[in-house]
DNA sequence: AACCAGGGAAGAT
DNA sequence: ATCTTCCATGGT
């Protein structure tokens, strides 16, 4: 068992970060201890599981850290997952200068947080094309419970090679489309056999990803932009094409229809280099 | 009951 | 290249 305590810098609002987590019912958060306990893997894949204890403020942000094994592998997990490296003070600091001032105030000390897993990021983006939010967790969630494995109460999802060796029925059983079937068992067969490596798209460029994973059957532009955001942690993103993101846009501004795609490239110009950022925000702001 | 949902592929122009 | 249609199913 081993224990570290970090301290980052402020603003960091972890608390609604475990609020957000709290949403999906995979997540092992109690609020009350103000902890989240993560199914990570090591190098073997073998599951284990790392406690995050939020100890400070969002203006002193502290955390305590624990885990069983391979402390350095699973603290740089950690804070890649929670972004704790980058800074929000400078994010904080655009935006006040622009047309999502109120709503960056709103917001103010809340991360981007990553997906545990680039697999999982994908699998879930896949499932969630073009179904409302309820019924996309009602799905991932059955498909965790079917094919992934609990230990000591938390979920992990599971392994490229597992749903590899499914058949198309036993998606189709849990509700899936067919097509969306074919989506997830073919792209883990991809990942399972070697064609698609996740672990060196961390290298490439935006651009690179995007046309590397649009050949995909499956993938295409808002399933790529949802993993370069929410698997890889890039920070300048902005799904225009996201129904979710035009609604907040019209809510936000007041419109009376939803935005146009050349609206809304004049509206988020001053956004950059932190477009993410402003599509994170929006999104919670029709929460 | 009709329309929508944090899309994408396949076919048509 | 860009536009249209179809896919499937639960939610509102």
């Amino acid at each position: 068992m081993w224990k570290e305590i970090v301290s980052i810098s402020p603003p960091y609002h972890f608390d609604r970060v475990l609020e957000r987590l709290s949403l999906d019912p995979l997540n092992a958060v109690s609020l009350e201890k103000r902890e989240v306990r993560l199914p990570l893997r090591n190098q073997a894949k073998k599951p284990g599981i790392v406690t995050v204890r939020a100890i400070g403020t969002a203006d002193a942000p502290e955390f305590l850290v624990s885990g069983t094994d391979d402390q350095s592998a699973m603290m740089d997990e950690v804070k890649r997952i929670f972004q704790w490296k980058e800074s929000l003070q400078p994010v904080l600091d655009h935006f006040s200068k622009t047309n999502l001032s109120q709503l960056f105030e709103e917001h103010a000390g809340t991360p981007l947080v990553l997906d545990f897993h680039l697999y999982h990021c994908l699998m879930k983006c896949i499932i969630h094309q073009q179904l409302n939010l309820s019924f996309a967790y009602t799905l991932t969630e059955r498909f965790v419970h079917a094919f992934g494995e609990q230990k000591d109460g938390v979920w992990f999802y599971p392994l490229p090679e597992t749903i590899a060796g499914l058949d198309y029925a036993d998606l189709r059983a849990l509700q899936f489309s067919m097509r969306k079937s074919e989506y997830v068992i073919d792209t883990s067969r991809m990942i399972a056999e070697g064609g698609l490596k996740l672990d060196e798209l961390g290298s490439l460029t935006d651009e690179d990803i995007m046309e590397k994973l649009v050949k995909i059957r499956g993938i295409g532009p808002w399933t790529v932009q949802n993993v370069l955001l929410f698997g890889l942690g890039r920070p300048n993103l902005f799904p225009m094409a996201d129904i979710g993101i035009q609604n907040a846009i019209k809510r936000h501004f007041g419109l009376k229809d939803k935005p146009t795609k050349e609206e809304m490239l004049e509206m988020s110009r001053e956004w950059q280099p932190y477009l993410s950022y402003a599509s994170l925000y929006l999104w919670r702001s029709i929460e």
